[in-house]
DNA sequence: CGCATATTCAACCTAATGGTTGACGATTGC
DNA sequence: GCAATCGTCAACCATTAGGTTGAATATGCG
Protein backbone atom coordinates (compact mmCIF):
# COMPACT_ATOMS: atom_id res chain seq x y z
CA UNK A 1 0.00 0.00 0.00
CA UNK A 2 1.91 2.46 -1.08
CA UNK A 3 -0.19 5.38 -2.85
CA UNK A 4 -1.84 8.09 -0.83
CA UNK A 5 -5.40 7.27 -2.51
CA UNK A 6 -5.20 3.26 -1.36
CA UNK A 7 -4.82 4.63 2.37
CA UNK A 8 -7.81 6.87 2.08
CA UNK A 9 -9.98 4.76 -0.29
CA UNK A 10 -9.36 1.45 2.23
CA UNK A 11 -9.67 3.62 5.39
CA UNK A 12 -13.53 4.74 4.03
CA UNK A 13 -13.53 0.76 3.43
CA UNK A 14 -14.45 -0.11 6.98
CA UNK A 15 -17.75 0.78 8.28
CA UNK A 16 -16.87 1.56 12.24
CA UNK A 17 -14.10 4.18 10.59
CA UNK A 18 -16.86 5.67 8.72
CA UNK A 19 -19.23 5.72 11.64
CA UNK A 20 -16.26 7.45 13.78
CA UNK A 21 -15.88 10.03 10.82
CA UNK A 22 -19.48 10.98 11.44
CA UNK A 23 -19.33 11.17 15.31
CA UNK A 24 -15.94 13.78 14.69
CA UNK A 25 -18.00 15.37 12.06
CA UNK A 26 -20.29 16.24 15.08
CA UNK A 27 -17.43 17.55 17.53
CA UNK A 28 -13.95 16.71 18.27
CA UNK A 29 -13.70 13.67 20.89
CA UNK A 30 -11.67 11.91 23.25
CA UNK A 31 -10.98 8.31 22.20
CA UNK A 32 -12.52 6.53 25.43
CA UNK A 33 -15.67 8.39 24.13
CA UNK A 34 -15.40 7.76 20.65
CA UNK A 35 -15.21 3.94 21.66
CA UNK A 36 -18.29 3.82 24.03
CA UNK A 37 -21.07 3.44 21.47
CA UNK A 38 -19.35 0.54 19.78
CA UNK A 39 -19.07 -3.00 20.52
CA UNK A 40 -15.51 -3.53 20.39
CA UNK A 41 -12.69 -3.42 23.10
CA UNK A 42 -10.60 0.25 23.40
CA UNK A 43 -7.81 -1.47 21.69
CA UNK A 44 -9.58 -2.30 18.75
CA UNK A 45 -11.14 1.34 18.29
CA UNK A 46 -7.16 2.30 19.23
CA UNK A 47 -6.47 0.83 15.85
CA UNK A 48 -9.18 2.20 14.05
CA UNK A 49 -8.10 5.62 15.20
CA UNK A 50 -4.51 5.03 13.75
CA UNK A 51 -5.58 4.08 10.96
CA UNK A 52 -7.63 6.80 10.33
CA UNK A 53 -4.56 9.45 11.43
CA UNK A 54 -2.74 7.52 8.68
CA UNK A 55 -4.75 7.70 6.04
CA UNK A 56 -4.87 12.04 7.30
CA UNK A 57 -8.73 11.54 7.81
CA UNK A 58 -8.15 12.91 11.57
CA UNK A 59 -5.35 13.99 13.68
CA UNK A 60 -5.41 13.53 17.30
CA UNK A 61 -3.77 15.96 20.44
CA UNK A 62 -2.88 14.34 23.37
CA UNK A 63 -3.43 16.77 26.02
CA UNK A 64 -2.78 15.72 29.40
CA UNK A 65 -4.05 11.83 29.52
CA UNK A 66 -6.88 12.42 26.90
CA UNK A 67 -6.04 11.80 23.59
CA UNK A 68 -8.09 14.04 21.43
CA UNK A 69 -9.39 13.26 18.09
CA UNK A 70 -10.29 15.86 15.53
CA UNK A 71 -11.72 15.46 11.60
CA UNK A 72 -9.68 16.95 8.95
CA UNK A 73 -11.76 16.84 5.58
CA UNK A 74 -9.24 18.46 3.91
CA UNK A 75 -7.88 14.70 3.51
CA UNK A 76 -10.49 13.48 1.37
CA UNK A 77 -9.90 15.94 -1.03
CA UNK A 78 -7.68 13.80 -3.04
CA UNK A 79 -9.92 10.69 -3.01
CA UNK A 80 -12.91 13.24 -3.85
CA UNK A 81 -11.14 14.92 -6.72
CA UNK A 82 -10.24 11.02 -8.27
CA UNK A 83 -13.95 10.02 -7.70
CA UNK A 84 -14.83 13.37 -9.59
CA UNK A 85 -12.70 11.90 -12.38
CA UNK A 86 -15.66 9.99 -13.31
CA UNK A 87 -17.78 12.79 -12.77
CA UNK A 88 -20.72 12.08 -15.11
CA UNK A 89 -23.49 11.79 -12.71
CA UNK A 90 -25.83 14.60 -10.83
CA UNK A 91 -24.93 17.12 -7.96
CA UNK A 92 -25.06 16.05 -4.65
CA UNK A 93 -26.29 18.07 -2.09
CA UNK A 94 -26.68 18.05 1.76
CA UNK A 95 -30.21 16.81 1.53
CA UNK A 96 -28.97 13.53 -0.34
CA UNK A 97 -26.01 13.50 2.26
CA UNK A 98 -28.59 13.32 5.24
CA UNK A 99 -30.92 11.04 3.53
CA UNK A 100 -28.21 8.61 2.63
CA UNK A 101 -26.47 8.74 6.67
CA UNK A 102 -29.63 8.21 7.73
CA UNK A 103 -30.04 4.83 5.37
CA UNK A 104 -26.52 3.40 6.97
CA UNK A 105 -27.55 4.45 10.16
CA UNK A 106 -30.69 2.29 9.64
CA UNK A 107 -29.47 -0.47 7.23
CA UNK A 108 -32.99 -1.68 6.17
CA UNK A 109 -32.87 1.22 4.07
CA UNK A 110 -31.97 1.66 0.72
CA UNK A 111 -28.60 4.15 0.14
CA UNK A 112 -30.33 6.54 -1.71
CA UNK A 113 -33.18 7.41 -4.01
CA UNK A 114 -32.42 7.23 -7.74
CA UNK A 115 -32.44 11.28 -8.87
CA UNK A 116 -31.37 10.45 -12.25
CA UNK A 117 -34.09 11.60 -13.96
CA UNK B 1 -18.64 -6.67 4.36
CA UNK B 2 -22.15 -5.99 3.73
CA UNK B 3 -22.32 -1.89 3.25
CA UNK B 4 -22.16 -0.84 0.09
CA UNK B 5 -20.12 1.86 0.55
CA UNK B 6 -17.37 -1.15 2.03
CA UNK B 7 -17.71 -2.58 -0.76
CA UNK B 8 -17.36 0.17 -3.29
CA UNK B 9 -14.71 2.12 -1.21
CA UNK B 10 -12.46 -1.25 -0.74
CA UNK B 11 -13.12 -2.22 -4.35
CA UNK B 12 -11.56 1.77 -4.58
CA UNK B 13 -8.83 1.26 -2.75
CA UNK B 14 -6.88 -0.84 -5.45
CA UNK B 15 -4.49 1.02 -7.60
CA UNK B 16 -4.60 -1.90 -9.95
CA UNK B 17 -8.13 -1.32 -10.25
CA UNK B 18 -7.90 2.37 -10.19
CA UNK B 19 -5.85 1.75 -13.16
CA UNK B 20 -8.26 -0.01 -14.81
CA UNK B 21 -11.08 2.06 -13.96
CA UNK B 22 -8.97 5.04 -15.71
CA UNK B 23 -8.39 2.82 -18.92
CA UNK B 24 -12.32 2.26 -19.16
CA UNK B 25 -12.85 5.90 -18.67
CA UNK B 26 -11.17 5.84 -21.88
CA UNK B 27 -13.37 3.13 -23.73
CA UNK B 28 -14.58 -0.31 -23.60
CA UNK B 29 -12.74 -3.29 -23.21
CA UNK B 30 -11.98 -7.06 -23.17
CA UNK B 31 -10.66 -8.56 -19.81
CA UNK B 32 -7.67 -9.70 -22.11
CA UNK B 33 -6.99 -6.62 -23.52
CA UNK B 34 -7.57 -4.84 -19.43
CA UNK B 35 -4.72 -7.36 -18.87
CA UNK B 36 -2.36 -7.02 -21.37
CA UNK B 37 -0.37 -3.51 -19.90
CA UNK B 38 -0.79 -5.29 -16.51
CA UNK B 39 2.93 -7.60 -14.71
CA UNK B 40 0.27 -10.17 -13.26
CA UNK B 41 -1.87 -13.21 -14.80
CA UNK B 42 -5.48 -12.72 -16.29
CA UNK B 43 -6.67 -15.05 -13.82
CA UNK B 44 -5.83 -11.91 -11.27
CA UNK B 45 -7.29 -9.51 -13.68
CA UNK B 46 -10.34 -11.21 -14.04
CA UNK B 47 -10.75 -11.62 -10.15
CA UNK B 48 -10.34 -7.96 -9.74
CA UNK B 49 -12.74 -6.91 -12.80
CA UNK B 50 -15.01 -9.17 -10.94
CA UNK B 51 -14.76 -7.42 -7.84
CA UNK B 52 -14.95 -3.51 -9.53
CA UNK B 53 -18.43 -5.32 -11.22
CA UNK B 54 -19.70 -6.48 -7.54
CA UNK B 55 -19.09 -2.92 -6.38
CA UNK B 56 -20.89 -1.79 -9.55
CA UNK B 57 -18.47 0.42 -11.09
CA UNK B 58 -18.26 -1.71 -14.32
CA UNK B 59 -20.56 -3.72 -16.04
CA UNK B 60 -19.52 -7.01 -17.71
CA UNK B 61 -21.64 -7.91 -21.08
CA UNK B 62 -20.75 -11.44 -22.83
CA UNK B 63 -20.90 -11.04 -26.67
CA UNK B 64 -19.94 -14.09 -27.85
CA UNK B 65 -16.33 -15.77 -26.50
CA UNK B 66 -15.29 -11.82 -25.77
CA UNK B 67 -16.62 -10.60 -22.39
CA UNK B 68 -16.67 -6.27 -22.69
CA UNK B 69 -16.00 -4.39 -19.84
CA UNK B 70 -17.40 -1.05 -19.16
CA UNK B 71 -17.41 1.46 -16.48
CA UNK B 72 -20.72 2.78 -14.83
CA UNK B 73 -19.94 5.90 -13.00
CA UNK B 74 -23.30 6.42 -11.17
CA UNK B 75 -22.25 3.57 -8.82
CA UNK B 76 -19.72 6.35 -7.67
CA UNK B 77 -22.20 8.95 -6.56
CA UNK B 78 -23.43 7.05 -3.28
CA UNK B 79 -19.11 7.25 -2.40
CA UNK B 80 -19.32 10.57 -3.77
CA UNK B 81 -21.93 11.68 -1.90
CA UNK B 82 -20.63 10.64 1.15
CA UNK B 83 -17.61 12.37 0.98
CA UNK B 84 -19.05 15.62 -0.08
CA UNK B 85 -20.63 15.46 3.36
CA UNK B 86 -17.15 16.52 4.98
CA UNK B 87 -16.62 18.70 1.90
CA UNK B 88 -19.61 20.87 3.35
CA UNK B 89 -17.42 22.24 5.95
CA UNK B 90 -14.68 23.21 3.89
CA UNK B 91 -14.25 25.32 0.65
CA UNK B 92 -11.49 23.85 -0.22
CA UNK B 93 -13.17 21.29 -2.98
CA UNK B 94 -14.65 23.44 -5.05
CA UNK B 95 -11.42 25.43 -5.55
CA UNK B 96 -9.42 21.87 -5.91
CA UNK B 97 -12.58 20.66 -8.45
CA UNK B 98 -12.54 23.38 -10.75
CA UNK B 99 -8.58 23.76 -10.71
CA UNK B 100 -9.49 20.03 -11.43
CA UNK B 101 -12.21 20.51 -14.44
CA UNK B 102 -9.67 22.87 -16.11
CA UNK B 103 -7.22 19.85 -16.22
CA UNK B 104 -6.95 17.04 -18.85
CA UNK B 105 -8.97 14.29 -18.02
CA UNK B 106 -12.17 16.70 -16.87
CA UNK B 107 -15.42 15.93 -18.29
CA UNK B 108 -17.73 18.44 -19.21
CA UNK B 109 -19.27 20.82 -16.91
CA UNK B 110 -20.67 18.67 -13.85
CA UNK B 111 -22.47 20.85 -11.38
CA UNK B 112 -21.12 21.46 -7.99
CA UNK B 113 -22.64 20.46 -5.00
CA UNK B 114 -24.82 22.14 -3.23
CA UNK B 115 -23.09 24.62 -0.59
CA UNK B 116 -26.96 25.86 0.84
CA UNK B 117 -24.93 27.85 3.13
C1' DC C 1 -14.26 -31.51 -36.87
C1' DG C 2 -10.34 -29.81 -34.49
C1' DC C 3 -7.62 -26.27 -32.80
C1' DA C 4 -6.79 -21.64 -31.07
C1' DT C 5 -8.65 -17.98 -28.30
C1' DA C 6 -11.15 -15.90 -24.30
C1' DT C 7 -12.31 -16.28 -19.75
C1' DT C 8 -13.19 -18.49 -15.48
C1' DC C 9 -12.64 -22.07 -11.88
C1' DA C 10 -10.20 -24.57 -8.22
C1' DA C 11 -6.64 -25.21 -5.27
C1' DC C 12 -3.17 -23.24 -3.09
C1' DC C 13 0.12 -19.71 -0.82
C1' DT C 14 1.39 -15.47 1.71
C1' DA C 15 0.48 -11.36 3.81
C1' DA C 16 -2.69 -8.07 5.60
C1' DT C 17 -6.94 -7.00 8.32
C1' DG C 18 -9.77 -6.71 12.25
C1' DG C 19 -10.52 -8.44 16.32
C1' DT C 20 -9.23 -10.30 21.21
C1' DT C 21 -6.76 -10.17 25.86
C1' DG C 22 -3.48 -8.75 29.32
C1' DA C 23 0.32 -5.99 30.60
C1' DC C 24 2.29 -1.56 30.47
C1' DG C 25 3.53 3.68 30.75
C1' DA C 26 1.50 8.27 31.63
C1' DT C 27 -1.31 11.25 33.95
C1' DT C 28 -4.62 12.82 37.28
C1' DG C 29 -6.97 13.29 41.68
C1' DC C 30 -7.89 12.00 46.55
C1' DG D 1 1.87 8.24 47.62
C1' DC D 2 -1.36 5.46 45.55
C1' DA D 3 -5.17 4.11 43.06
C1' DA D 4 -7.92 4.95 39.15
C1' DT D 5 -8.15 6.44 34.38
C1' DC D 6 -6.47 6.98 29.48
C1' DG D 7 -4.53 5.00 25.81
C1' DT D 8 -1.18 1.98 23.48
C1' DC D 9 1.63 -2.16 22.92
C1' DA D 10 2.46 -7.10 22.18
C1' DA D 11 1.12 -11.45 21.22
C1' DC D 12 -2.11 -14.05 19.34
C1' DC D 13 -6.16 -15.75 16.31
C1' DA D 14 -9.47 -16.22 12.32
C1' DT D 15 -10.72 -14.42 8.04
C1' DT D 16 -10.03 -12.05 3.82
C1' DA D 17 -7.34 -10.29 -0.06
C1' DG D 18 -4.36 -10.62 -3.80
C1' DG D 19 -1.59 -13.35 -6.20
C1' DT D 20 0.00 -17.88 -8.53
C1' DT D 21 -0.67 -22.16 -11.56
C1' DG D 22 -3.09 -25.57 -14.17
C1' DA D 23 -7.30 -27.45 -15.69
C1' DA D 24 -11.88 -26.54 -17.50
C1' DT D 25 -15.49 -24.27 -20.37
C1' DA D 26 -17.22 -21.68 -24.09
C1' DT D 27 -16.84 -19.78 -28.47
C1' DG D 28 -14.92 -18.75 -33.14
C1' DC D 29 -12.40 -20.09 -37.28
C1' DG D 30 -10.32 -22.72 -41.14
Amino acid sequence: MDNRLDIVFSALADPTRRSILRMLLEDDMAVTDVAEPFEMSLAAISKHLTILTRAGLISQDKRGRVKWCKIEPDALRDASVWMQGFGQFEPVNLDDFERFLEGELAPPAPPLPDHRS
